[in-house]
DNA sequence: CAAATAGTTAACCAAATAGTTAAACTATTT
DNA sequence: AAATAGTTTAACTATTTGGTTAACTATTTG
């Protein structure tokens, strides 16, 4: 093994990067074999069909994703220290993998329980455990009341929306690459204060 | 003219529909032309190929979303208005049309410039004219200091994303269609309770 | 080392799919 | 009603694309 890659190692990287970029019925096998730098029968010969070479970078993605970052909402954290670390620690992610969000999202129509299957978000566990510190810290007179479900979608809304319309943004405010990095960088801070301020009773 | 839709009119629909749940990539003629009833030479009468199919119904979908939404940030209302009426507006067409979204944003990866024309949001405008709202309001005390760019991108997050994350949100909060509906018409009230509490002052 | 095994390639095949043609049919004009 | 323009269909062609095969090369192993 003297190449600093295994074939099958570059077919994944390959194949990641071409189906990530142009989903499932956009990424052509040859486009992933030229990637790869290989010969189209390799692909065949590694993973049988297009499907299950699919099947294994999305479970690999998915993998790599979920599990990590719901975990924090489940913590023995206080709210305020759960948003700040949730929202951080997605950003990071995100700004390495600016595309697997609309990949994930655009893969999940056509399967939506399998994804939440495989994601492993059951509705006990980390969901009952946040719901309990909501209503506490809301009876204790700390936030205004609100779901988990509002809670969850509003947090996970501002971290994860601005890389989807990340071209968007860039044309319309003219942002760059690397003023689009500062722009994340920047919301690190501001989502957390944004979240905290809209649900904190006091200031 | 006896039938109730021209034959034009049906590939349109029919169009509309697949390339909206599939994609440019995914979708078929063929399925199109099942869809529309119609022969699938009849795709090609009247349009030349898949390419112009796909460009139209683009077109006109970018036209019928984009232009009445930002409208809204560019109005003489307060900003409370001005939340209240795009949360409330964007939020009806979205559930009228909740593959949009995805379908946008998907192919907005492709040619970002080009939607970015078609949606005519010059940074000028409507821009400037938030801005100076948003500086006059934290001027006055009214509201803590936001760039028009978190104010826009955090609004339309709130609004948009759920969407996106429908087929997800259902199955982990096991909301079924009709539940959606209802958390949808429940944010009609909380996403501007949310981003006003946020960016308020005062109680 | 030699046989077996694993890895790789170019050429090929078949299915799917976009696009074309010519003829028939229908509505409109003259 | 004849001519013309517009519409629709079935059959066909061209191209793309996922997948296979057989021959070849490198590597492992008895």
């Amino acid at each position: 093994m003297s190449r600093a890659l295994t074939t099958e190692q570059r077919i994944k990287e390959a194949a990641k990067k071409v189906f990530i970029s142009k989903g499932l019925a956009g990424a052509r096998m040859q486009e992933i074999a030229d990637e790869a730098q290989i010969n189209k029968a390799m692909l065949h010969y590694y993973y049988r069909n297009k499907q299950q070479l699919f099947k294994n970078i999305f479970d690999e993605v998915i993998a790599e994703f979920a599990p990590k970052i719901m975990a924090i909402l489940g913590e023995e954290l206080s709210l305020e220290e759960k948003v700040n670390k949730f929202v951080g620690h997605y950003l990071d992610l995100l700004r390495a993998n600016p595309f697997i969000p609309l990949f994930l999202f655009s893969e999940l129509r056509n399967q939506p329980h399998e994804v939440v299957e495989k994601v492993g978000i059951k509705r006990g566990g980390v969901l009952k455990r946040l719901e309990k510190q909501l209503k506490k810290e809301a009876q204790a007179g700390r936030i205004k009341p609100i779901t988990p479900i509002e809670f969850i979608a509003n947090l996970v809304s501002l971290t994860v929306f601005p890389f989807l319309a990340q071209p968007m943004l860039g044309e319309i405010f003219g942002l760059k690459d690397k003023e689009f990095e500062g722009f994340i960088e920047q919301r690190k801070v501001t989502i957390p204060e944004f979240i905290m301020s809209a649900i904190n009773l006091k200031h």
